[in-house]
DNA sequence: AAGACGAAAGTGGTTGA
DNA sequence: TCAACAACTTTCGTCTT
C-alpha cells in the first residue's frame, strides 16, 4: 500500500480526469500525468456530443473566429439570484468588444445574407470572410461603407475559387452599383496585395452550355476551341465572358446544334454584336471558315 | 418574320506620360 | 491626373434565309 511521504497517510485519492494521485489529508500531489487506461470513447456519429474531443472548427465567418466567450442572456439568467451582477457583466462584454469586432459582426451578417442569395459554397464564404477581416484590420473600411467592402470581398473570393460569379451577380445580391464594386474590390486587392488571375473563360462554358441545353460533345468542342484561342493569344485583353460566348456559338454551329446569337447573348450577358465580333475573329484566325461552311451545308441537307 | 450583319456613337477600364 | 486606346454596349438600318 502506498503512503504519503509527507504525512504517512494511506488515504490516497485517484483523480482519473486530471491524471493525478492526491493525499486526502494533506493534499500533496503524489503523481501526476497518470495514463488513463480505461476505454476511450470518441464520437463516430453525432449521437452524443458529450464525447466530442474538439469544439467547433475555427472560422472567419464568426466575428471572433468562433473562439470568444459569450455571457449568455437567455432565460436561464433569470433563475439566478444575483441577476443584477450578470446584467453588469453583459454590459461590460458589450463595452469590451472593440470597434473592429462590432464592425465584423455587422459585416458578417451582411456576408451571410449575400451568401445565401448567391448560394455561395462554404469555402467561398469562408474566403470572403477572411479577406474582409484582413481589410478591417488594415483599416480599409474606414470611410468607405461596410457593404461595399463586403461585396468586394465576396467578388474577390469567388474569383479566387474559380466560380463563375460575375460582377453583375454580386451587384444584384448586394445592391451596390457596378462602378463602386469595381472600385472597391480593386482597392482591397491592391492594399492586401492579392494577385488575381484573369477569369478563365472555361468556367463560363459549363454554365452557358447547360443553360443552352447543348450536348456534352459541343461543350467539349467549345473547351477545345478555348484552348486553341488561349494558345494563340487571341484571348488577351478580351472579356472572358465574350470569349466563352463566342466559342460556344461557334462550337454549336460546328456540331449542328446551332443556337441563335440572341439566345447565347441572353445566357451570357454579352451583346450579340460582341458575340459576332468574337466568333468572326475566331473562325478567321483559327482557319475554321471551311469547317463552318461545311457545317452550314450539312444543316441545309 | 426571324436572324444575322455591321456602322456609328457612347461607356468604363487600362495604360503610359 | 489626364489623354489615348481597345473592348464592349446600345441603337438602328439593311441584308439573308
Amino acid at each position: 500500500m502506498k503512503k504519503c511521504p509527507e504525512c504517512g497517510d494511506t488515504q490516497l485519492s485517484h483523480n482519473k480526469a486530471k491524471g493525478e494521485v492526491v493525499c486526502r489529508s494533506c493534499g500533496l500531489v503524489l503523481e501526476d500525468k497518470l495514463i488513463d487506461f480505461s476505454q476511450e470513447w470518441t464520437e463516430h456519429d453525432s449521437s452524443d456530443e458529450s464525447k466530442r474531443r474538439t469544439g467547433a472548427p475555427m472560422t472567419y465567418t464568426q466575428h471572433d473566429q468562433g473562439l470568444g466567450t459569450e455571457i449568455g442572456n437567455s432565460a436561464d439568467l433569470y433563475k439566478l439570484n444575483n441577476r443584477s451582477k450578470f446584467h453588469r457583466l453583459i454590459k461590460w462584454q458589450r463595452r469590451v468588444s472593440t470597434a473592429i469586432e462590432r464592425n465584423l459582426q455587422l459585416a458578417l451578417s451582411e456576408l451571410k445574407r449575400i451568401s445565401s442569395v448567391l448560394k455561395l459554397s462554404p469555402a467561398v464564404e469562408e474566403e470572403s470572410a477572411r479577406i474582409y477581416t484582413m481589410a478591417v484590420q488594415r483599416g480599409l473600411v474606414k470611410g468607405r461603407g461596410l457593404e461595399q467592402i463586403v461585396a468586394g470581398s465576396v467578388y474577390i473570393a469567388s474569383r479566387i475559387n474559380d466560380c463563375s460569379l460575375t460582377m453583375d451577380d454580386v451587384c444584384k445580391a448586394s445592391g451596390i452599383d457596378k462602378k463602386m464594386l469595381g472600385k472597391n474590390y480593386r482597392f482591397v486587392m491592391r492594399k492586401l496585395e492579392i494577385k488575381l488571375m484573369p477569369a478563365d473563360p472555361i468556367n463560363y462554358v459549363y454554365k452557358y452550355a447547360s443553360e443552352l441545353n447543348l450536348s456534352p460533345m459541343t461543350q467539349t468542342k467549345a473547351l477545345k476551341l478555348i484552348e486553341k484561342i488561349k494558345s494563340t493569344g487571341l484571348n488577351s485583353g478580351k472579356s472572358p465572358k465574350a470569349i466563352a460566348a463566342g466559342a460556344i456559338y461557334l462550337a454549336a454551329i460546328m456540331n449542328g446544334e446551332k443556337r441563335t446569337q440572341e439566345k447565347v447573348a441572353l445566357v451570357s450577358n454579352v451583346t450579340e454584336v460582341t458575340i459576332r465580333n468574337r466568333y468572326k475573329e475566331f473562325s478567321r484566325k483559327l482557319g475554321l471558315t471551311k469547317h463552318l461552311a461545311k457545317a452550314a451545308s450539312k444543316m441545309e441537307a
